[in-house]
DNA sequence: CTGAAAGCGCTAACAG
DNA sequence: CTGTTAGCGCTTTCAG
């Protein structure tokens, strides 16, 4: 085992001083290029690269973005993630991801771990028991550090920072819209409960297209899914919850706030008897791998997570970077577009 | 914005010096109790947390992990993280991830920069394009700087490391098996090329179970999937692999060696006017979000990822905070259980 | 019991 | 053109 080559090692063997190598090797003006040379050939033999922790130390900047997300078993954060990676590593930055499992303790105690020191930044979707909880001031914390905080998907009206959303209403009613225009009558909503903001603005945009086409709403279409949070048995509750909904209710039409409620109601109406999409279209929210190989191939809005991601990070390290201290008040938030990717879950406006 | 504090503040307000401070909160015996209850109760007011970065300098370790996957849009890779991540929070360390997107040249210049001070070891799994070249400086120069390693899914004999692996011919031997003792009499096998070690293992397994009850290996039977490494048109290019192999073969039953291979198969077969599992049954390998939801759900074997991370960080952690000397040279490969789980692309023995 | 000093690896202002 | 010095935040001898 070779040990890194430091300046002091560089300096000692090539019998000059620390500060010199240094110079060297970022090609100041002051030396000579003699003294370059000799050091840079040095170095490139021994294989001198720097040492990230003390240039961190030195420059109280660590060149590294903490991200962190609910869950990471799960196609829409991980392609955030694929994006946010993209964008840092392309502009010198590395990632730290840490996981808050939907707990507001560990989302507190990943957020605190970061915060000192390790990363300038953070991109941030927060945990749901963090939302029911109405408690948020670990981020009122570290913003007030300095830290800037970037959130996405989930976001929060309190917090003052930038944000990357995409527009769950607009998206909804267009989801809806077409399931109307499909010839659907009877559009029923699987969502979640309204805490969860995203569900929140997902049963808004519903409601609002109902409305524009002058449909009455029925409560008792719109199904707000418990999350009781026992990861063992959430899918036979979830199932369950769905065939009772099917099974009580008139539907032509569902739209699902996620892939997940999405499938699993495909899955029950199949086993009552509908056929898909005659019988009963559906609409899914977050195109994933699920909705691309379910069968039939669901139609679904597609998110852009790995826009998502890279917006995020874009806006960051623009933040991190930026000496402009006009721009310090200036916190946007970005909607990224939603696409409707029809597959086969659906018809065709003009075959009904 | 309130700065953060640091022992020289602390020190300064309460007229005593650095060290002392250092000393009281690190509750040192040297400290009279009443300069230790000073201290501890300014700390708590003001809030004061160490600084990782000093700390990572002063102590040559950052307590971080450097995980390195080909992809982390992919459930079985999705898994480990929440594992290692699981294990590592729990034991102090947190967690950066580099993504390879299975290039050799990303995957060596995440190495590289996370090498230089940033974490304490790497756990990975090494992208098909270095597999392919069969150039593994990069890994050797790790090690070499005293950097320990664990590899897991993906391992090379040629690196002297920990390593996390499935047995991967026991477990398609098993998933052969089952399929012939529930009646098949055509097995088929979709794989990878051989320069993906678990592919060329797990083809290795099949052929085994084929000679273990005395089945003539048939090479028509054996798909290898070229990978063209354009995503974009993968799936297609996939499908009419999949489907001409369907069609020139008489087939009972598939053992493929991912999921993904697995669905798009089953998809095919449903096209070509199959039905499963009477007329051909499936295993995959690999038990993710697809497998479940699959229609029909897919019978796989699972390859316990969370483990195999929760493994891998306890290996890796334990070798960093082992001061035994002996145990340096005493590298282990721990090899995962696997499991098969049966949903409905495969018949019962009894019922053959 | 408390403090001064050195050092982790690096940069930069300032002398020479 | 090169070297000395100080300092980033912290720990740890070693003196007092």
């Amino acid at each position: 085992m070779r040990q890194k080559p430091t300046l002091k090692i560089i300096a000692k063997e090539l019998d000059v001083s620390v500060s010199t190598v240094s110079k060297a090797l970022r090609d100041s003006k002051e030396i000579s290029d003699e003294t370059k040379e000799k050091v840079r050939a040095f170095a490139k033999l021994y294989n001198y690269k720097p040492n990230n922790i003390a240039l961190s130390l030195k420059n109280k900047k660590t060149k590294t973005l903490g991200v962190i997300i609910p869950e990471i078993v799960h196609h829409f954060f991980t392609t955030v993630i694929s994006g946010i990676e993209d964008y840092a590593n392309s502009h010198g930055y590395n990632v730290i991801v840490g996981l808050s499992n939907e707990s507001f303790d560990k989302e507190v105690i990943n957020l605190e771990m970061l915060a000192n020191g390790s990363i300038d930044g953070f991109i941030i979707s927060v945990a749901k028991e963090t939302l029911a909880l109405k408690d948020y001031h670990h981020l009122f914390e570290t913003i007030d550090q300095g830290i800037p905080i970037v959130m996405f998907d989930r976001v929060l009206d309190e917090i003052i920072c930038d944000k990357i959303v995409v527009d769950d209403i607009a998206t909804s009613r267009k989801a809806v819209q077409k399931l109307i225009d499909s010839g659907a009558k009877k559009v029923g909503i699987i969502t979640t409960e309204d805490y969860v903001s995203v569900g929140r603005l997902r049963t808004k945009g519903y409601v609002e297209a109902l409305q524009f086409n002058n449909i009455n709403l029925d409560e008792n279409l719109i199904l707000k899914i418990e999350d009781n949070n026992k990861p063992q048995d959430e899918l036979l509750h979830l199932e369950t919850q769905i065939k009772n909904y099917l099974k009580h209710n008139e539907i032509d039409a569902i739209f699902a706030v996620n892939e997940l409620y999405a499938i699993t109601a495909m899955k029950a109406a199949r086993e009552l008897g509908y056929s898909i999409p005659q019988d009963i279209q559906f609409v899914g929210f977050t195109d994933g791998v699920l909705s691309k190989h379910a069968f039939p191939p669901l139609t679904t809005v597609s998110q852009h997570g790995k826009a998502m991601g890279s917006q995020a990070a874009k806006l960051l390290i623009n933040r991190l970077e930026s000496t402009d201290e006009t721009e310090d008040e200036n916190y946007k938030t970005v909607v990224v577009e939603t696409d409707i990717i029809e597959r086969e879950t659906t018809l065709n406006s003009n075959e009904s």
